[in-house]
DNA sequence: TCTGGGGTCCTAGGACCC
DNA sequence: TCTGGGGTCCTAGGACCC
């Protein structure tokens, strides 16, 4: 038996946890540079907002009626952190999905339903974030009994237990394919053209027919809600294979200094990731575009890939070949709106090949600094030493004007009390 | 004025090996 | 007249997830 937790409506959830006066009332979290909507809150969904939408193009009647913050990733990491501890405490061995959302192992539990109900109860308690579970023998039908209990579908309210439903046939008859998990539009689309449109039908067809003309993926699918696991709880996490830090630009960046700051900050931002997971990266992409949006200038977007002699993670490597590859790219006149590095074909640090003609003390050096620089920001806080060449220009960082003054991982951060 | 960021997996085809 | 068989590796593109 396994089991999905999901949060309900998570980053906003996190910011209601610090506003208990928004409780009952429509919450937007927008992306970066306050772009599009990534989190609503249920009164929000019920105002009709789709999940995306651009949010200037939001109709002032309805920006009205909700309360709006730009997103706060410290804020809702440290809570995830927070959420996941608890659910750790719950089951032999968990798997954690994404930044809200948890399967665990509920092997031998007597009774899963009470026990998940108590979880959500606890959790619910210690952390003030709502959870929704759903239980069943794979993570597909996990998946769908957690959509039906958020949908208010559960005699258990936020708990649903699919080997408890009288009439299974019924929701899966209810389920449009496109409310699976992994099937999107496009597929959604060729499955409907082959005569499958609900889940039922799905679990029905023959999958060796399924799998010559949709491939192995799909046919999985049809084994999971058939009951057969396919996909297996994965307690430890693969290594990362590819790292990418990329933004768009509060404005328009004209000058090759200020993009050439953004590119820094990126660098050195991809370097901290792979040293967090020892990982080194043996080449690195830059890519730059202009706005995309903008039909009066023609689009331009370009990337620049530069191998290395050998693996590293030392953002001042990472640095230098991001701008040196980006100065190749860089046309005067155009006005860039995004940019970005990735990091490909990672590798543990330690097990990279090396160069025979390099000088071993000089990486060592490098590695060094890097260790002296982490242990810095470690201890004094993120960014408190920070490479020079990102300290020019204001235009690429990003705009943020909602963002409440909520945080969990700074002390200065602290609300003050004061006694009379 | 204004449109996010960061991942993974699968498949087909080409190039190469013996 | 007649022209093998079985692999691996890499890449690009397409799709998905939250």
């Amino acid at each position: 038996m396994l089991a999905l937790a999901d949060c309900n409506n998570f980053y906003a959830s996190c910011e209601r946890l610090f506003r208990p006066d928004l409780e009952g009332q429509a919450i937007l979290v927008l992306s970066n540079n306050d772009g599009c909507v990534i989190a609503r809150s249920n009164e929000a969904k019920a105002l009709g907002i789709a999940m995306g939408t651009p949010f200037f193009k939001l109709a002032p009647a309805l920006r009205r009626q909700v309360v709006v913050f730009s997103s706060n990733y410290a804020l809702y990491g440290d809570l995830s952190r927070r959420v996941m501890q608890v659910l750790a405490g719950f089951a032999p061995r968990i798997e954690v999905d994404s930044i809200d959302e948890c399967f665990l192992d509920l092997e031998g539990s007597a009774d899963p339903t009470a026990e998940c109900l108590g979880i959500v109860r606890i959790l619910r308690q210690w952390t003030g974030i709502p959870v929704s579970i759903g239980i069943a023998s794979t993570k597909t039908l996990a998946k769908l009994a957690n959509r039906l209990a958020k949908q208010g579908r559960s005699p258990d309210g936020p708990v649903l237990d699919w080997s408890r439903l009288t009439d299974p046939e019924s929701h899966l008859a209810a389920t449009p394919v496109e409310d699976l998990w992994g099937i999107s539009q496009r597929w959604g689309q060729r499955l409907r053209a082959l005569g499958i449109a609900e889940a039922l039908a799905l679990r029905e067809a023959d999958p060796k027919w399924l799998r010559q003309h949709l491939g192995v993926v799909v046919e999985r699918l049809v084994w999971e809600l058939r009951g057969q696991s396919c996909l297996a709880l994965e307690e430890m996490a693969p290594p990362r294979r590819q790292v990418r830090v990329s933004r768009s630009f509060g404005a328009a960046v004209t000058q090759w200094v200020e993009l050439r700051a953004a590119l820094t900050r990126f660098a050195t931002r991809a370097g901290e990731k792979l040293r967090a997971q020892g990982l080194a990266a043996p080449a690195l992409t830059v890519f730059i575009q202009t706005d995309p949006f903008d039909t009066s200038r023609p689009f331009y977007s370009n990337a620049h890939t530069s191998a290395f002699d050998q693996p590293t993670s030392d953002s001042a490597v990472l640095i230098h070949h991001a701008t040196q590859g980006a100065k190749r790219l860089w046309r005067r006149g155009d006005a860039y709106r995004k940019a970005g590095v990735l990091l490909p074909d990672l590798v543990p640090a330690r097990l990279g090949p090396g160069d025979f003609f390099a000088d071993p003390a000089e990486a060592e050096r490098g590695a060094r600094r890097m260790a002296v620089l982490d242990d810095i920001n470690r201890r004094f806080g993120r960014d408190s030493l920070r490479f020079g060449g990102e300290f020019v220009g204001t235009t690429w960082h990003r705009r943020a004007r909602l963002t409440s003054s909520v945080s969990t991982t700074r002390w200065e951060a602290l609300p003050v009390v004061r006694a009379r």
